[in-house]
DNA sequence: ATGGCAATAGAGTATTGA
């Protein structure tokens, strides 16, 4: 079963791009990040028409997170109890015997902004809900945008990029401290083409130049990983006229 | 070196994103 993260980067406007993706491959499980809506405006009849259970947490402007999935959804969470947050960054289901949790990670702005602080501490009380799930579903998918380039190798231009946002030392630590809670990045499990990456700036013919990081991931727990059998990123829907700055990331598990 | 593009709110321009 395929499994996908896509930040949308506001679902009003790509709810076009969404269903017509929707419809090209076989998708069990999308999470979906930025979705910009409040609960109320949610597409849920467009979405259900597609085939898809779905539950959401939204606001305003910014943020807002979704899950859709083939099958029934329970065991919703919209809050991380360690992190109480106004912002809608999280939610969290079960389906299919599988746990997921959506994460729409703060950007951080700057390494000086108290929106860089946020973002660490965010990640922290991440990491202690993450670990406390985990000893609870042996099969459980932590995807989302995390707004973090993990390696060099996921930036088109490490040295523009060193000690900047999403790729500075302590981001890639509090990305590897969840990766050693027992999570893997299904990503690079597999053999990937040189300059993969998940998001292109609309700038500067960003997309074009493949001028990109590697900021969405798909994490997997033990069991799970070892059931994942392909993983990847799929560039077409960037390609197409009023784009997500994202690019969708799966994995087959 | 800077800004460049896009979405939103809301009515000219500011904020945020990454």
């Amino acid at each position: 079963m395929r499994l996908a993260t896509w930040n949308v980067n506001s679902l009003k406007v790509r709810l076009p791009h969404l269903l017509d993706w929707l419809g090209r491959q076989e998708v069990g499980i999308v999470a979906l990040q930025e979705t910009k809506l409040e609960d109320d405006q949610f597409p849920r009849a467009e979405i259900e028409a597609a085939g898809y259970h779905v539950v959401f947490s939204g606001q305003k402007t910014y943020n807002g997170v979704a899950l859709l999935a083939k099958s029934e959804i329970g065991q919703v969470l919209r809050e991380n109890p360690h992190f109480p947050d106004p912002q809608k960054r999280l939610i969290a289901a079960t389906m299919d015997g599988i746990r997921v949790i959506c994460a729409y990670v703060p950007n951080g702005q700057t390494l000086e902004s108290d929106k860089y602080a946020y973002k660490l501490a965010w990640l922290e009380g991440l990491r202690h809900w993450a670990a406390e799930e985990l000893r609870q579903h042996e099969f459980l998918a932590l995807c989302g945008d995390f707004n973090i380039a993990p390696e060099d190798r996921d930036v088109h231009d490490p040295k523009a990029w060193a000690d900047a946002i999403l790729c500075s030392p302590p981001e890639r630590a509090a990305f590897r401290s969840l990766l050693d809670l027992g999570l893997a990045d299904a990503f690079r499990r597999f053999a990937q083409p040189e300059g993969s990456f998940s998001w292109w700036d609309y700038r500067m013919l960003g997309f074009q130049k493949n001028k990109g990081l590697r900021i969405d991931h798909i994490l997997l727990s033990t069991a799970l990983a070892t059931r994942c059998t392909a993983a990847g990123i799929d560039r077409a829907p960037r390609k197409q006229p009023r784009p997500s700055d994202h690019a969708p990331v799966w994995a087959d598990i």
